[in-house]
DNA sequence: TTCTGTGAATTTATTCACAGCA
DNA sequence: TGCTGTGAATAAATTCACAGAA
């Protein structure tokens, strides 16, 4: 885990977890949008996500006590109020590095849109591929990273190129100002303190789950 | 954290955290692999994978003693041991549910192939799409899943469905055999405890990003 | 000396259990 | 009564620090 630099929370100092669990408690509230009925329990929430009930008390009142002793929480504050710790109330422009198969997909998958935010470019090393638009998104020349994050005033970097490039990249990234950098290349990435980097490796969920799997077969023979 | 059903480790109970680091490790070994000296400290490996050294050594002891005291980790044994912990000596057999843009790009995504792993097949519920191969990989209809999952002996099931389909997809899977889901849809899957599920949310990686940067925007007001 | 392996100390996270309010 | 909010207790993970082997 990278040090955070960590400004002060607005509580106390929130648990990584907790930040973790917060977009799984969002999620959860869609299945209970559909019902009618105006309040939560901590009990309800907790079955929904997977969390324990005490951990989900507490996870919220790391942000204030929006609950009502008693009763349990307001549906539509609670959800208001989650939407605004995780900065959802604003769309956040992303560029998209690689229009490879990982980067095209991204694309076109339609997850981050439904999820409120914005894919205002793509960048690739193809030129085959440059001046082309997929999904209304155009796709630039990877050198254009620095102009074009600029000029969008582009916060956030996906990044879905091999991980021989991504350094790379990631440094044209930070050069042009971005703020934070989803990286789906499986390799750690060095970049200055102020800017957040988060990584998926989807062969590495593939292994954890295989991890379980031998084992559970070694265990048995 | 699901509860797991966690037949005894081979040595004591490893921690989550360090299953999860393992796939780490296996990675940066692909940056030692071109230098030629055989032996890699705790501290290059530390180094490489943004990991406390103290946590890596803890991390490998947990799975035997293959260092050599003063001198370090022998690369090629290292490397081989924790492909066999991962059960990466084995090709995994998968089944990929859901032909839209996120199933078709894990499908030309190299990623898994190149991590050892091999899709088997794909379903889809769409019939246009049904008989097709993609990446010389066929696709079916959905309720086919049953009798092809037995037939190819598929062993793990990646579910790039839609939330309001993930829990009847999985269900099919459950029936069918498969031992371990990797679920891309953001919801909660209910399965026996025999079957190992992991979520991966990629809405929610951007949004624990946006929690960050939202906290520091607020800080600097 | 150098670098691993590991108990002990510390830090962090989860869960319990109950006071306090509707 | 029912359910939140939270200290206290417990559990888990990380880091320290050093004994022991090459």
């Amino acid at each position: 885990m990278p040090k955070r630099t960590a400004s002060p929370a607005r509580k106390r100092n929130i648990p990584e977890p907790t930040i973790a669990r917060l977009p799984r408690y969002l999620r959860s509230f869609v299945g209970f949008a559909h019902d009618h009925r105006p309040v939560i329990s901590s009990k309800e929430l907790a079955a929904a996500s997977g969390i324990n009930p005490a951990q989900v008390r507490k996870d919220l009142a790391y942000f204030g006590q929006f609950g009502q002793r008693g009763i349990g929480y307001d549906f539509k504050t609670l959800d208001a109020k989650m939407r605004e710790i995780l900065g959802l109330h604003k769309v956040w422009r992303i560029a998209l590095v690689g229009a490879g198969n990982l980067g095209t997909a991204l694309l076109q998958y339609g997850g981050f849109a439904k999820a409120g935010f914005k894919i205002e470019a793509a960048f690739d090393v193809d030129p085959s591929k440059v001046g082309w638009e997929l999904e209304g998104v155009r796709i630039w020349a990877t050198p254009a990273i620095r102009q074009v994050v600029r000029e969008k005033k582009i916060e956030i970097g996906v990044l879905a190129v091999p991980a021989s490039q991504a350094q790379r990249v990631a440094d044209a990234m930070v050069d042009a100002g971005i703020r934070a950098i989803l990286n789906f290349a499986p390799c750690v990435l060095t970049v200055p303190k102020s800017v957040l980097v988060r990584g998926v490796d989807l062969a590495s969920e593939l292994e954890h789950l295989t991890y379980f799997l031998e084992k559970s077969n070694k265990n048995e023979k």
